[in-house]
DNA sequence: TTGTACGCGTTATCAC
DNA sequence: GTGATAACGCGTACAA
């Protein structure tokens, strides 16, 4: 492979000559630019961007932590990303912490060896007091979940009113026994504000709260059915279910209906996201700017990056939408 | 940030030393590996990423190209890619063509800079002879998308055989008239050989093959809406439809129920990939074998970096698996 | 406008 | 066992 010196000496003229032509610099003559364009050409000469990158002491990469992809409101939000990193001209690393502590804390060592510019975490496994001292290798913005204790950049919305919004919806459409069941597990701030939201919404009516009514253990199509079953089987049976995910409603509708049940009729279904499934199945849902929300969060990494202060801990709150179809 | 170097000084060695401990050489005393993990325990040192793929001319990093993520086959490919990737200690670059020739063709840049050791394409908007000379740069591994003219390693499945198996089924189920519709656009092989395989079917029942009755550019919910509006207004109308996804399927079917078919009555459906909106629907569908397929693919990159001999092509076929639910 | 010389941080080679 | 020293390939003061 052709380094600069080849293109140098093919060109007769100095490596200096070469990378000014390279890196767009002034004060290079029409006529040496032109040769040294041609031996480039001639030796299919690519500058090696490790070398680069340990010169300039930066990457034009950035990681992106999400628990899995397969889970569609990651896989979108890390779409967007993508799409906004490399109009700007960076790349985009992929780390799946599969909601996993240990897998977030190998992953994070990376930061530490100067391979990316910055990272992204879209979800946390570990209290914001792990994560931390990671900030002095490299700067971080916290997407989606959130840490108010935390001093970064965050493009976020306000789950405590997610929660809210869905569960008034229903207490507005006469259901007093409204079961809650969250997207994720673990210590993620998401699940505990959107919790809190439904308990507000309930207290505020005057309604009743208890335990076995609220579940935060499901996030997938497959959960949904397990959800319907434990509800099935309930004494005092739920007329309504707030789910955290547009999958998880899939799955409870589906299994229900298997079963007898009329939606809305005998149970009314509420979403959270609003995916493409959201619309197929007709359901009601706490419509989440996801687009946005990654943009966002894309934007303040890269704004960080070139302006290369730390510290500004800008807070981007974005707002949801009530999308109500037949599930309610 | 700590250097080597200061590792080196503070524990009164020379660099080298320093480097075979961090390496793992063999030939270093107890006590003066002690004395160096001690030191970078206290400076908080961490080996410079860049300056080793410099040196080493190798970075543990693999990319992917897929034409976009919120395709859920794609990002179930993906998400099981890094899992193995991570695995065997390599790192994943994720690159998004969006179904695009020239998108395609600035992400191969990458290649040429050594900042990979090597590329996996999911699909395919070029040629092959257009992507074949960046072979030079580093291995290329085809998976899902492919060509027979490339002596790259393979991991696939024969979508000739894939096309048949749908047609075949609902030929037997009774079915003459018959539409195609394709998952992907563009110069994609998986299409082409799908429809090849429809066709294939058709004739040897002697049934009849219309170009109306093929489509080849839809592969979204929203677009097999589309594709159902299309064939409604159709004068010799269909009794069954070959979609090359369960999105298309689904949007197909729900537009189709709305309109007071009744599947699988008066419209029957078939899938493709056997998504969990697959079940969701009580769709029929030829499943894929998406897992293993990624990790497939995975594997041989690594085998090809590991060995470092580029060139043995091996190309490894999965099967596919027809699941029959309640849509034929 | 161009070239010289040094440094980015690491690892491989060789000599001791 | 250990340590100089030379790459790896590039960018940039500084001098000219």
């Amino acid at each position: 492979m052709a380094t600069i010196s080849d293109v140098a000496k093919r060109a007769g003229l100095s490596r200096t000559t070469v990378s000014r032509v390279i890196n767009q610099h002034p004060y290079v003559s029409e006529d040496k630019k032109k040769l040294v364009e041609q031996a480039m050409l001639e030796l299919k000469y690519v500058p090696n961007s490790n070398a680069q990158k340990l010169r300039k002491q930066s990457t034009e990469t950035i990681a992106v932590y999400v628990p899995r992809l397969t889970n569609p409101f990651f896989s979108q939000l890390v779409e967007t990303m993508e799409e906004v990193a490399v109009e700007e001209g960076f790349q985009l690393l992929l780390c799946q912490t599969r909601y996993n502590k240990q897998q977030e804390l190998n992953y994070m060592q990376i930061l530490k060896g100067k391979q990316i510019d910055g990272l992204i975490l879209t979800s946390m496994e570990n209290p914001w007091s792990e994560i931390e001292p990671y900030l002095l290798y490299g700067p971080i913005v916290l997407c989606n979940d959130y840490d108010y204790s935390a001093r970064v950049p965050i493009a976020h919305l306000d789950q405590v009113m997610g929660g809210y919004i869905g569960t008034k919806h229903l207490i507005d459409r006469g259901h007093e026994v409204i079961v809650y069941c969250s997207s994720e597990p673990g210590i993620s701030r998401v699940s505990k504000d959107r919790q809190e939201g439904y308990i507000k919404a309930m207290q505020q009516a005057n309604l009743k709260i208890r335990p076995e009514w609220m579940f935060s253990d499901q996030f997938t199509v497959e959960g949904g059915k397990r959800l319907f079953y434990r509800i099935h089987h309930q004494k005092d049976r739920p007329t309504a279910i707030f789910t955290g995910s547009d999958e998880v409603a899939a799955g409870l509708i589906h299994e229900a209906r298997k079963n007898g049940y009329r939606v809305p009729e005998d149970l009314a279904v509420i979403g959270f996201d609003d995916q493409p499934i959201a619309e197929l199945m007709g359901l009601t849902t706490v419509k989440q700017p996801i687009d946005r929300l990654g943009k966002t969060a894309m934007e303040l990494m890269i704004q960080q990056i070139k302006s290369k202060k730390m510290g500004d801990a800008r807070r981007v709150e974005l707002p949801f939408e009530l999308i109500i179809r037949e599930t309610t």
